[in-house]
DNA sequence: TATTGTTATACTCTATAACTATA
DNA sequence: TATAGTTATAGAGTATAACAATA
């Protein structure tokens, strides 16, 4: 099931199957890279935890346990070590006691800015380093990889 | 240090910084649906061995926890668990007998290869999809993204 | 009785330290 | 003595099961 089966089009460099293998082998380098960029000494549910806080707003444990595709008691000691740290905070709900709130606190959303930037900066050095040609045609490309990722099936939630 | 601070080009598209956000959250996404593609009942740990262990051919373990970067303890475990699962097989060196080397058998290949193969059929499914000239300006763009990867000074081994 | 979240306990993964066997 | 790898032990992280508080 590569270019040889594939009856699309004949030219290799349009060949879905060579262009996928392609980009599968550019995206994972790239994101690896990105990852490495992304070290802030939280362990990798946390950071993951802190981000799915920040972007879905408040949440209850259960929700973010949800979104995190993690068990209950997983959430539970993942937000303390959290909040121990200041980048989290529980709201009490005054209708329904049994229930608590999570949102990001401003050490938290300046953490999460920061990992950004880092990224962002090493990112835009990369860019920077291409040639104009290169440049432009990485731009014309951009919205086409947000159309790879958009309306999947197969991810609906989170 | 977005947008506005970039003294590069005025328009947005090519605009260094909107670029490299745009493109660190498109790569994000995308690397995340593969890897979750990408399930094989082994341990991230397990499958990163087994990859290494394929890409640089027979390794003694020492070698191994040095492209891993993780403890000599920890390859002992990870291959005896590969080893058992008949993913990869070790061979004693002759001349040292202290010495032993890790190879990936045909079945380990196999398992590797049936990932790649199924991260490649949705990626070349999600190809497909797109119109002609989002595929040609994805398929422009390949190789600027090589070059954004290539020859990174800050990640000189591995 | 049902639901939200916590505590108790066990398992996996990885680390450091101590050890075995070769050199 | 030095090196390659293993075994012993400990610390995170996450899971299931049992529990407490509230509805």
């Amino acid at each position: 099931m590569t270019s040889t089966s594939l009856p699309t089009t004949a030219r290799p460099d349009t060949d879905v199957g060579v262009m996928a293998a392609h980009l599968r082998v550019n995206v994972t380098r790239l994101a690896r890279l990105l990852r490495r960029l992304g070290d802030t000494g939280l362990s990798p549910s946390q950071i993951s935890a802190l981000t799915s806080i920040e972007r879905h707003g408040p949440l209850t444990l259960g929700a973010l346990a949800d979104h995190e595709r993690v068990a209950p008691p997983s959430v539970t000691k993942v937000v303390a070590k959290l909040e121990e740290l200041g980048l989290v905070e529980r709201k009490a709900n005054a209708a329904d006691r049994r229930v608590a709130h999570v949102s990001v606190t401003p050490a938290g959303a300046d953490l999460l800015a920061d990992v950004r930037q880092r990224k962002d900066v090493w990112l835009a050095t990369r860019i920077g380093d291409l040639d104009d040609d290169q440049r432009h045609r990485l731009a014309a490309a951009l919205d086409v990889i947000d159309a790879l990722t958009a309306h999947d099936p197969t991810v609906a939630g989170r």
